[in-house]
RNA sequence: GGAGUGGUAGUUCAGUCGGUUAGAACGCUGGCCUGUCAAGCCAGAGGCCGCGGGUUCAAGUCCCGUCCGCUCCGCCA
């Protein structure tokens, strides 16, 4: 007997029958979504990653009926026959349900055993089942559905930059080590005893080098690979829209990156996004939200208190941090009723306590000057007065106070921002808080290595009218550098780039680097530096997490194919894995242990 | 490196103060069933309670260790 498969081609995507297919001869191929036996009626759904449509085998066509019988979920298989109508038993709950193919003919094309887990949405299995059998997982609605709009949105991507006039361009995946910024992947060279490639962290240096080289706009879709420690936003390779442009300031790029988002949401969701986009700088971020990529669907800004309370209260946790140098920050929540006795003495104190703060303070109020809590004793009624004024506060509210170190304070309240943020579910999935920050220091100062370090990386201009602050003061440099922020979650980093050799030289210099170590580790690119740099800039988009908050999921793993735990191994493959002896011996290699 | 949390049937979970034979739902297997579509009805099979040690007359339950998943801190230019 001939297959079906060599006789009859897939008509359509099972998801797409619709009342205009009734009388078509069809075939339909796909996987036993489910079936119902009614004795002499066979009732199988038949998905395919556009859907599923309704197939009917009757008793009169025996063959056909028996092998129905015998389908079980997952199986493969072909199916001819017309699209008829349901008549009076239409589902309306369903895409196809208006029609159902009654088969002529049945196939199987293969069968399978019964699946770790059921493939339906809805049904979740623990995430390291569904790990292990990823293909299975990847073949439920919901997963293969962001694929599909993983891949709608890399065309759009390439289309947009494309017609802007970028070329596409590769970038090499063996490269060079390079120090500061994130852990290298290393891959040992065979030809070379001793030495060793590295996996881009980022393609930058080969970015700015085309730029040297002229091609003027560059995009790639690239991956890039850091060996750090995971979060549900980060794996150890990602993927990253890459970007650099030439003789373009940094409102240039503002404008291109707003114009692609909005391109992308208006294609993918439809939405309009309002351009300009917002902007802030850093030092207004950390002010106001206590971190550099605040969520901004909701308010809640922090209020800084430290000059309200300086020498106006005795109480103890505020003294000693003000005496340490720290400061005093709050958040003030309009409902303070939604919040109950536990999240004052447990939820909140945890939260803050992961970020490092010893302890959160907070004060309920009843009335104007009628204050409740542990810190309401130790205020004047001038100063609840003074205090209520700044942080906008009226009846009903609730205050959170943290006293601490400028990094902690910020840290510990960013994170109280987020909780209560979320309680109060602020966090709508369908707005979208686009955030340019900008002007973000060129260094921080590394405390454990004693010196100065590239807070984005070294290449990173410095605004032209800090330059002369570089050797006097480097910790009030501000650098031409712009991280765009959507919902909370940075999207991307960017910056326009040195193309003057002589300030390249001064930040090395000033990260500590010696002149041999700059030659050995860069050599390549000071050299061409010294060649006619066109002054560019650029910046880095995460595809992943865009793909993440487009689709709605909340790890990377539900928009990365075949990702790593969080202990970055590959629960399918189990990759890494160790190798043959030959194998290291070939490399000039051997494990420690 | 650290903190939290989870691991019990194929799956998702429940399992009281440590107590007799470890349950439910879904799935699976068999049967019935001609309009179901989360099909229905009947019957059945299915357990290394993550792993190792300890306490106890007795451990899924308590203690210690360990492995694995997830979340977070550190880390991530």
């Amino acid at each position: 007997m001939t297959s079906i498969l060599h006789t009859t081609r897939r008509t359509q995507g099972n998801g797409a029958y619709r009342a205009a297919d009734i009388g078509r001869q069809v075939a339909v191929y796909g996987w036993v979504q489910a079936y119902r036996h009614h004795g002499g009626v066979v009732f199988v759904d038949v998905r395919d990653r556009t859907g599923f449509v309704q197939i009917r085998c009757e008793s009169d066509r025996a063959a056909v009926h028996a092998l129905a019988l015998s389908l079980r979920p997952e199986w493969v298989v072909a199916a001819t026959g017309k699209v008829i109508s349901r008549g009076a038993n239409v589902n309306p709950k369903i895409p196809t349900g208006e029609v159902e193919v009654e088969v002529d003919g049945l196939e199987v094309l293969s069968e399978a055993q019964t699946p770790p887990f059921e493939i339906k949405d809805g049904v979740h299995a623990n995430d390291d089942l569904r790990l292990q059998y990823r293909y299975l997982d990847l073949r439920r609605p919901e997963l293969n559905r962001n694929f599909a709009a993983r891949s709608q949105v890399t065309q759009l991507t390439r289309k947009y930059f494309i017609d802007n006039g970028f070329l596409e361009l590769e970038t090499p995946i063996l490269t060079k080590s390079t120090p500061e910024g994130a852990r290298d992947y290393l891959v040992p060279s065979r030809i070379h005893p001793g030495q060793f490639y590295a996996l881009p962290q980022s393609p930058q240096q080969f970015k700015q080098l085309f730029m040297m080289a002229g091609m003027d706009r560059y995009m790639q879709i690239c991956r890039c690979f850091r060996d750090e420690d995971l979060r549900a936003d980060r794996q150890p390779e990602f993927t990253q829209l890459d970007l650099e442009l030439s003789f373009a300031t940094r409102e240039e790029l503002y404008e291109l990156m707003e114009g692609y988002v909005a391109f992308v949401w208006k294609q993918f969701l439809g939405v309009e996004v309002p351009l300009p986009l917002r902007r802030m700088t850093y030092a207004e971020a950390m002010d106001n939200y206590g971190c550099d990529k605040p969520d901004l669907r909701f308010g809640l800004p922090l209020t800084d208190l430290t000059e309200t309370l300086r020498g106006q209260t005795e109480f103890r946790p505020f003294v000693a941090a003000l005496e340490a140098g720290g400061l005093v920050k709050a958040l003030a929540i309009a409902d303070g009723a939604a919040f109950s006795r536990k999240d004052l003495d447990v939820t909140f104190p945890q939260e803050a306590a992961a970020h490092g703060a010893k302890g959160v303070a907070w004060a309920r109020i009843a009335a104007a000057g009628e204050w409740s809590g542990p810190v309401a004793k130790s205020l004047s009624p001038e100063l609840r007065a003074a205090l209520q004024d700044r942080l906008g506060a009226a009846e009903g509210a609730l205050v959170l106070f943290v006293a601490d170190k400028p990094a902690v304070a910020n840290a510990a309240l960013a994170r109280l921002r987020l909780v209560v943020g979320e309680r109060l579910n602020l966090l709508d999935k369908n707005r979208w808080a686009f955030l340019w920050v900008t002007d973000f220091p060129m260094f921080e100062y590394d405390e454990a290595e004693g010196r100065w370090a590239a807070m984005h990386h070294p290449f990173t201009s410095p605004r032209p009218d800090h330059l002369e602050r570089l050797e006097r003061d480097p910790g009030a440099v501000l650098a031409q550098a712009y991280d765009l922020v959507l919902n909370g979650t940075e999207l991307g980093g960017g910056s326009i780039r040195i193309h003057q050799s002589d300030v390249q030289a001064k930040v090395f210099r000033l990260l500590g680097l010696s002149d041999d170590q700059i030659r050995a580790k860069f050599g390549f690119f000071v050299d061409a530096l010294q060649y006619g740099t066109p002054p560019h800039g650029g910046i880095a988009f995460g595809l992943d997490r865009m793909m993440m908050l487009l689709v709605g999921a909340d790890s990377l793993r539900d928009v990365i194919a075949f990702p790593k735990t969080a202990r970055a191994t590959c629960l399918m493959s189990e990759a890494p894995c160790t190798v043959e002896p030959k194998q290291l011996a070939e490399l000039h290699i051997a494990a420690a242990n």
